[in-house]
RNA sequence: CGGGGUGUGGCGCAGUUGGCUAGCGCAUCUGGUUUGGGACCAGAGGGUCCUGUGUUCGAGUCACAGUACCCCGACCA
């Protein structure tokens, strides 16, 4: 069959790389970096989508769409953010094609140089704070609460599928504010909407808090992270909120009158996830198995696989699936019924595991008669007989109980994966072995840089939420005071 | 861009000190038997051995160059 998935214990990155394949989510591109997404894995992002969009309207935020052609021009107006950027960027430098006039093929027109480049977009501030600039006059103006569904490109030097690809899919928010406070707020309240959705649709425990500012986006004031916690106890950062100041107002000239009658510039926040998502999901759920989707995001969450040795057999049993279906679809689920008389039960069995599906329901001759069915959950890969009455809600329940069982296994791992560390020996020693290390920071980027360079490691965030860490101390490398401990791992 | 590795039917691989008609497993197709955890038997189809140059009577095998991909770094969502 060739589908096993390989272990995890071998080789993490072989392990997560067959199953993102082999669970049908993805295939590589043959463009260098890039991915293509498959319909099922496709599917599952397409649910991510639906239901952060959902969380963002909740907030007030619209949807808008910008051009994915930046002029190289704008890159050069903010001097950091265009430091964070301008290695890694697609460049268009021609308009037209023509036949190669020595051969076969066809060439650049060397003719159709563009008289300014353009960049495509590794990110929108500038084209966006461009466009604000036309739509900002007064305070009545504000807020401005943009988000965007698009594709970007970076062209980073090495790519993974997922959680570093060529080109990516992801959405980005653009807020413009009246003041300092407002625009804080939002930063703040949309982490908040990530940490939401990752804990409660995806299963994923995430730690919230500041990045420190050698992990700040270019250009920001201050930048929000969630960040969470992969099998290999390695750190992904799931998704980030930042709070640019008047940073890219003053760049693009964004000013507006105040209530006093004053010209003021603009407030900022940006705000995104990615189909790194996916990635997450993959890597923290996952088993030797393949893939293990949180119910609220399968996008098949039931799969009924029929048992039969007769054509006869096969339509009875097909029969009181498709009730059992209609029934469950009532309630909300998606269910899919594997009439597929071609395959055996026990490769059905193997392929849907494979694809994460969290419930599967078998029917075979025996259950017919005896009005019963076969139950079996992804996630804890046990099996149990209960009747065909009243089944669906049964289920219902189920579905329930395995997206929490899921997160509170994630919670669990996380939990025994993370610990106080306060001595330099032992944090070398331990922190290469795939835990999270609380630790008492002096605050310096030197001290951070230094235990970077020392170790791998970084500062995954300075925790708000998760863990109590205002307590005195002193910095694990420097020795100096420190008030509080932050997140030291290394990371994706 | 540095260090390492790999390019052989759709996929995964073997191929000895260069040797005669390039193999194996999976997948595919046909027929039959099967069907409660990735079926079995019989038969069939499918190859510019990454590209180029060289060495040689003879290259999948050796040399050089190029190229693609993978892994480890630096960079990053």
């Amino acid at each position: 069959m060739a589908k096993e998935v390989t272990k995890r214990e071998e080789n993490y990155s072989q392990w997560y790389n067959d199953l993102a394949l082999k669970a049908d989510l993805a295939e590589q591109s043959a463009v260098r970096g890039c991915m293509v997404i498959k319909p099922y894995g496709y599917a599952i992002w397409e649910k991510m989508q639906g239901l952060l969009d959902g969380m963002f309207k909740q907030t007030g935020v619209q949807n808008a769409y910008f051009p994915l052609f930046i002029p190289k021009s704008f890159f050069s107006r903010e001097a950091e953010h265009v430091a964070g950027f301008a290695k890694e960027c697609a460049v268009v430098t021609h308009h037209r094609l023509m036949n190669d006039p020595d051969g076969k093929g066809v060439v650049v027109d060397p003719s159709a140089k563009l008289e300014e480049e353009l960049i495509v977009r590794p990110t929108s501030e500038t084209i966006i704070w461009n466009t604000y600039k036309n739509w900002i006059t007064s305070w009545r103006d504000l807020p401005i609460l943009c988000n965007q569904w698009c594709n970007v490109v970076r062209w980073e030097m090495r790519t993974r599928l997922f959680l570093r690809t060529a080109e990516f899919l992801w959405q980005e928010g653009h807020t413009a504010h009246a003041t300092s406070q407002e625009a804080e707020a939002k930063a703040f309240e949309m982490v908040q909407v990530y940490a939401k959705f990752a804990r409660e649709v995806m299963a994923l425990p995430v730690i919230v808090g500041h990045k420190s500012p050698n992990e700040r986006f270019a250009g920001a004031l201050d930048t929000l992270t969630i960040e969470a916690m992969m099998q290999d106890g390695k750190a992904l950062q799931a998704g980030t909120s930042h709070f640019l100041g008047q940073n890219f107002a003053k760049s693009f000239d964004v000013q507006f009158t105040n209530k006093e009658g004053k010209q003021e510039y603009v407030w900022a926040t940006s705000w995104g996830v990615s189909t790194r998502l996916m990635g997450a999901l993959i890597m923290a759920h996952g088993d030797d198995n393949g893939l293990v989707l949180p119910p609220k995001l399968a996008p098949i969450q039931v799969v009924m696989v029929p048992i039969f040795k007769t054509e006869e057999e096969h339509n009875a049993i097909l029969d009181r699936m498709y009730e059992i279906k209609k029934k469950l679809e009532a309630m909300g689920h998606s269910v899919k019924v594997d009439d597929r008389d071609t395959l055996r039960p026990g490769f059905k069995f193997a392929e849907w595991e494979l694809k994460g599906v969290p419930v599967r329901i078998a029917m075979g001759a025996r259950d017919l008669a005896a009005g019963t069915v076969e139950v079996a959950r992804r996630d804890t890969l046990t099996k149990e007989t209960y009747a065909v009455e009243g089944i669906e809600s049964h289920i219902h329940q189920l579905l329930d109980d395995i997206q929490e069982n899921i997160y509170n296994k994630a919670v669990a791992f996380r939990e025994s994966h993370i610990e106080k560390c306060d001595s330099w020996d032992e944090f070398k020693e331990k922190i290469g072995t795939g835990k999270f290390l609380l630790c008492h920071w002096d605050g310096t980027a030197e001290t951070e840089q230094a235990i970077k360079d020392a170790t791998k490691a970084t500062i995954r965030c300075i925790p708000i939420d998760t863990c109590v860490c205002e307590e005195e101390g002193v910095d694990i490398f420097s020795g100096k005071p420190s008030h509080r401990r932050v997140v030291f791992a290394i990371s994706y």
